[in-house]
DNA sequence: GTATGATTCAAACGAGTGATTGAATCATCC
DNA sequence: GGATGATTCAATCACTCGTTTGAATCATAC
């Protein structure tokens, strides 16, 4: 036994990722890990906690950087394009996902499914909050309400991109492909976020 | 008994939409319908089939529309721009979810809840496949596989905004904030798909 | 080497799951 | 109005769920 923990939350994030939370089952986590089922409560408390800490583990660190990168952005002076700001939020993911290919999948599920609210706010919000203000100021030509939204179908593409991430392949070939959908992702976000604001509604 | 099956339809819909397939139980169901639970068996065969219906029946007419929009276009002479396409595809869904609040959530479940895909196929790709093609078509500068992985942002997007659509307000504050919200997705996605092609890898 | 606390284990808990059954009720037609 | 088929009903099936329990095993310190 190296390490029932990390056995169970290795085993939790992959099948969390592929299946979701309400159709995996402690059972099912807990036979592909190789460990007791009792373990899961000892160590977690409940199913619920389980997937907190799990998400809150590899959360934190993204977030991290993200943080520290945005703040890198701001403090350089001359206002960050929006470009570079959706770099900053999306490059670290894409760093986490090159070492934990289960990551991604298991964040777009956090995000997509949305019975688990109180998870996505603690541990998603907080930074996302951070990158839409600066996206607002970095557009000041759009009403903040506006690009909030726009914050809202970024968050929709990239779980759903990141949830039907590419599957089992050979390492190199699943990273190159990851990457390449990013970048391709961060383009199309970029031009989305940079469009002029919609109009108001006539009648 | 105005009619068992209806009945199980509209709650189903409804409990689906808000909380996902596999969390949402048939007791529940058929609880708030006030039906019988063999009824379910009985009309549709299984839990399965009941959401296989459900999708179908609300799908079908979208998408019908959809279709005929998408062929007036083309007939019209002249290739149609990017945003008549999105607009070929968003307004009709806009028109059921303003008669059908409870299906726009359900959709947006189909798609991100990754866990009946041959549902969310057999109901949604066809269209849609016309739809990235139209699109292809439309912007010949950009490579057909950029565009297809564009369409697959813009599915994400479209199911987040969903899943998460205004809840229990008043029904015309309902539909003009639902009207908002997809006139920005379309400008946002516009712009998006509109982008150039985001240049190839370098190491 | 024995005591102590952390960890694992098999077993069971009660509640809830989708599905099935066969009798009861309903509608419709002859 | 009796027969026939469609529909509803309460009851139960076998199973899975998350959780709990208390004894067994392990590690570590004395």
């Amino acid at each position: 036994m190296i390490d029932t923990k990390d056995k169970i939350l290795e085993t939790a994030e992959r099948l969390i990722g592929e299946q979701g939370y309400a159709a995996t089952s402690l059972r099912q986590i807990i036979a592909e890990a190789g460990v007791n089922l009792a373990a899961v409560h000892y160590h977690f408390g409940s199913k619920e906690e389980l997937l907190d800490e799990l998400v809150q583990r590899k959360a934190e660190k993204v977030n991290a950087i993200r943080m520290s990168r945005l703040q890198a952005l701001e403090h350089a002076g001359g206002k960050p394009g929006v470009r570079v700001i959706l770099d900053a939020f999306f490059e670290p993911a894409l760093e986490m996902a090159s070492s934990h290919p289960q990551f991604v999948r298991l964040m777009g599920r956090v995000i997509s499914e949305g019975m688990m609210p109180e998870i996505a706010e603690r541990h998603f919000y907080p930074t996302v909050q951070r990158f839409i203000r600066a996206l607002q100021q970095a557009l000041p030509g759009i009403p903040p309400a506006e690009v909030a939204m726009r914050g809202h179908f970024m968050l929709g593409a990239l779980a759903h991109t990141m949830s039907s991430s590419p599957k089992t392949k050979k390492v190199a070939a699943r990273d190159t492909e990851l990457r390449r959908r990013m970048k391709m992702l961060v383009t199309f976000l970029a031009a989305g976020f940079s469009a002029p604001a919609s109009k108001a509604e006539e009648a």
